[in-house]
RNA sequence: UCCUCGGUAGCUCAACGGUAGAGCGUUCGGCUGUUAACCGAAAUGUUGGGGGUUCGAAUCCCUCCCGAGGAGCCA
């Protein structure tokens, strides 16, 4: 018996038999003719059932696998011109391993609410398979773009003690004797030791915000990428950032360019994603969104319209530094030449999709950390181990953050946040 | 949390005070190259829950529940 095939090999397989297992993703038949569209692994391939080739069981297989149906066929690899992707199997034998009836999913239109009910069997439409592709291929690119700059991978944790930046945001869960344990709504914190240790750093993983936001840019429970760098200063990360995006938006066109294709992205948005970005500081991008009408005023932050507008001016994203202190986490470091301002970083993609990246040098100086926690009313016993790496070496450094699903979205075209992870977490749904 | 819109067949929707319907899906039949095929037939309903107005409510009113879009916050 001739080995399984997957569908991705079929190409050089032209005129063999081959052996295939898989799911119908859909079928017709035309009296004496029938076609059923095999998938497998992701990809799909049409398979060809002609009466007078197949036996009588065969050809009730045909007629009756409804989609989803898994199958498994033998047949010829076949070119033909009449085939979408030119490749098919002429089927001699048909035979169904389990058969479905009344798959909920037709071809027609759904609506979000039913889409969302049935995630688990949504995920096999070939839009969300194009985007799980681009998002595993962003995963991978984020792996590879540290390490080929030599930095470690540092895993940092999910339960965490009480509050980096205020509990009403953390989902909370009982911890034994401790009280409560919190889910990790960042991995920094515990990244600055980290690249005390070994110099450069990254943590890449599930972050949780119990913030009751719905907007098709939020999420509950989102993957995040931080590096974190000793002796990397704020030019430096501005830099980085830089670098990043381009490299992960260079292996997407590089890749992806079937599930581009099948999303219909328009790809020149993509590839004008180089170097280097646009950079405004606060108080230009404030200037600018006065030019363009707003009635902004200095100090106040940029929601979802303001970032839109901003880049609606260039076509590709834009880097925004040097924000007021008093809008940014406390751990950040003030600019030398006006310490009123953060050397903050906000990288802001086109086409609306947001802020995907927020940055800054941190504060290395052991006395000026202190005296923002107490500005910011922090529990001073809590981050006495955070103080620890400006009391024994402290060093300069800076580092990120970048949201995953913003960037997929980004890179997919898709609008909403829940088509780029395989189970989006919403405010009011955790089913499935 | 606030604002807006919505909930009728498995799905997407129509009927908007007077007998609850269509398309798709499903089942059955037809067709030798289909691309969300096409043609014919059939089955499928506690109109989100509760209360009220009315001779009569899917339709009007009250209330609760659920969903979608947006805002704030953020990545």
């Amino acid at each position: 018996m001739t080995e399984w095939k997957s569908i991705p090999e079929l190409g050089g397989l032209i005129g063999q038999q081959v052996r295939l297992r898989g799911w119908v993703d859909g079928r017709r038949s035309s009296g004496r003719i029938g076609f059923i569209r095999l998938r497998d692994s992701g990809a799909t391939v049409q398979l060809v059932v002609s009466r007078k080739e197949v036996d009588d069981a065969s050809w009730e297989v045909l007629q009756h696998a409804g989609q989803e149906s898994t199958i498994a066929a033998s047949g010829t690899v076949a070119a033909d011109p009449r085939s979408p992707g030119g490749v098919e199997v002429q089927v001699s034998c048909l035979a169904l391993v389990h058969g479905t009836e009344a798959y909920p999913i037709t071809p027609k239109e759904h609506g979000t609410a039913f889409l969302m009910d049935n995630r688990h069997l949504w995920l096999r439409s070939s839009r969300q398979r194009a985007v799980l592709r681009i998002r595993s291929e962003v995963c991978h690119a984020i792996h590879d773009f540290h390490r080929e700059r030599g930095y470690y991978l540092v895993d940092s944790p999910i339960l965490t003690p009480a509050a980096c930046e205020g509990t009403s945001t953390l989902f909370e869960t009982p911890y034994f004797d401790h009280g409560s344990a919190f889910l990790s709504q960042s991995g920094q914190l515990y990244l600055e030791p980290a690249a005390a240790a070994l110099g450069k750093v990254y943590c890449f993983g599930p972050t949780f915000r119990a913030e009751k936001s719905k907007t098709r840019r939020h999420l509950m429970e989102f993957w995040m990428v931080e590096p974190e760098a000793a002796f990397l200063d704020f030019e430096g990360l501005c830099v980085l950032a830089e670098d990043f995006l381009v490299y992960l938006a260079g292996r997407v066109l590089e890749n992806c360019g079937e599930p581009l294709a099948i999303l219909e992205r328009d790809t020149s948005k993509l590839e004008a994603i180089q170097g280097p970005f646009p950079r405004l500081r606060y108080a230009e991008a404030i200037e600018l969104l006065r030019r363009q009408g707003s009635g902004i005023e200095f100090g106040e932050d940029f929601g979802a319209p303001e970032e839109t507008s901003i880049t609606r001016e260039f076509d590709r994203p834009v880097m925004i530094t040097h924000y007021p202190a008093s809008l940014k986490a406390f751990y950040m470091e003030p600019d030398p030449d006006d310490p009123s301002l953060a050397l903050a970083l906000d990288v802001i993609a086109p086409e609306g999709y947001g802020e995907i990246i927020g940055g800054s040098q941190r504060i290395h100086d052991h006395d000026l950390l202190l005296a923002r926690l107490k500005e910011h009313d922090l529990p001073l016993d809590a981050f006495q181990w955070y103080l620890d790496i400006r009391r024994y070496g402290t060093f300069e450094h800076s580092g990120f953050g970048m949201g995953v699903e913003r960037f997929v979205a980004w890179m997919a075209g898709v609008p909403h946040l829940r088509e780029t992870i395989p189970y989006p977490r919403t405010m009011d749904r955790i089913y499935p």
